[in-house]
DNA sequence: GTTATTTTCTAATGTTCATTAGATTATTGG
DNA sequence: CCAATAATCTAATGAACATTAGAAAATAAC
């Protein structure tokens, strides 16, 4: 037993991946338990041989979610020589969500797309993983913002959640094909960090200002 | 009778304004027709009056949600001089989509927190109003593109995604007293416009570029 | 104020679903 | 091969829920 990995452990990988599947296509609630068991090839009773309730294989998805993309955004950290420019961090960063989400991404899509609607308790347990995460991006921004990378004039915050939210976004709307992962890594950090504006409306807008002023 | 107002006309709404609450925090499937009927004040019962099922009273939810936010951020553009620069078309939409969405936002919100959960046949229903949304921000940025005030290496649809990511996300995030929404509203487009990258780092960028060439 | 109409309530009905208990089949160790 | 353990299945239970039908209450018409 090179790779130790009993049948229960395949069944239940196997009826995570369904699970994370269906909550993310249906939601908590309209997922039914007949639903995940055929996905996984079983009848619906012999999922609780694995698991004690409904509820807890939304909590073992949910967990294995924020787990995946939180572990790769830190290792796109880790990974990155001492002196890597903060563009280059940010980038990495950026990149390492995204895949995250739209290659593998059904246990991270369902814990995006129904956090708002499971059992209160449940979510409750979820909020410091998520803000454990949020901290790990408000250490990468902030890291770029003392390096000098960042205008002092915008919320290192709100940049935090805006971005969050158009990468996030991105489950309900990428289809592999069209864009790489890479590709759009690239192009929402170009935004960011160097907005969409021409010069010329950069002038003008400087011009506006002191027009109201 | 100067206000054309029937007592089922104020019932009817009272029941869309507690269903839109309710499906907005819980979900479709998880809302239950006692609990809205109970923020009615009302018998579940007595919602048959008025709406023959729980789909329907879900559909005129999802309608009023897009459409309100469609014609808020369509009367944003039409309220504007005809020569009004660029920069400031982009802030008024972003505005009006933002206001819209968190201040009287349960319709708009559940709209966009419970789509991908709804009855499939609802969700077909629903999408080419959302197209029709869609294609009036795409309308918005390829004017300011055409009046130069866009860089022409960016994508305009994946800026769209990206900034309606953005916005949208806040209804997961923005709670009121912090900070306005007309602040906020100008952040967005600052960082989208010009970016949150300081001058330095701009250069520091283009001569990795260079570099990488 | 009495009647007709509108609106709401009460009390079923039938369905769907999570969960359970016990039977059945597969897998493993000797 | 044979037991012992692991994994799955089958069929039943009970609760929750959307929906309905008919009674009751409120409102409007005259």
């Amino acid at each position: 037993m090179a790779i130790e990995q009993s049948k229960s452990d395949i069944s239940r990988t196997r009826i995570l991946d369904a699970a994370a599947k269906t909550f993310r296509q249906k939601g908590y609630a309209a997922t039914t338990l007949n639903e995940i068991a055929k996905a996984a090839d079983m009848q619906a009773g012999s999922l609780y041989y694995h698991f004690n309730s409904k509820d807890e294989l939304l909590e073992e998805v949910l967990d294995i979610g924020i787990n995946r993309v939180h572990e790769a955004v830190e290792e796109s950290q880790e990974n990155m020589p001492a002196d890597a420019p903060p563009y280059e961090r940010i980038r990495a960063a950026v990149d390492a969500h995204l895949t995250t989400l739209l290659k593998h991404g059904d246990y991270t899509s369902a814990n995006i797309s129904i956090f708002t609607q499971i059992p209160e308790e449940i979510r409750q347990r979820q909020i410091p993983k998520r803000d454990a995460f949020s901290a790990l991006w408000r250490r990468i921004l902030s890291r770029a913002q003392k390096a000098g990378a960042l205008r002092d004039d915008v919320d290192p915050g709100m940049v935090r959640m805006l971005l969050l939210g158009a990468l996030n976004w991105s489950v309900e709307w990428y289809k592999p094909g069209k864009t790489s992962i890479h590709a759009m890594a690239d192009h929402v950090c170009l935004m960011l960090l160097e907005g969409i504006g021409a010069d010329e409306a950069r002038r003008g807008t400087a011009a506006d200002k002191e027009k109201v002023a």
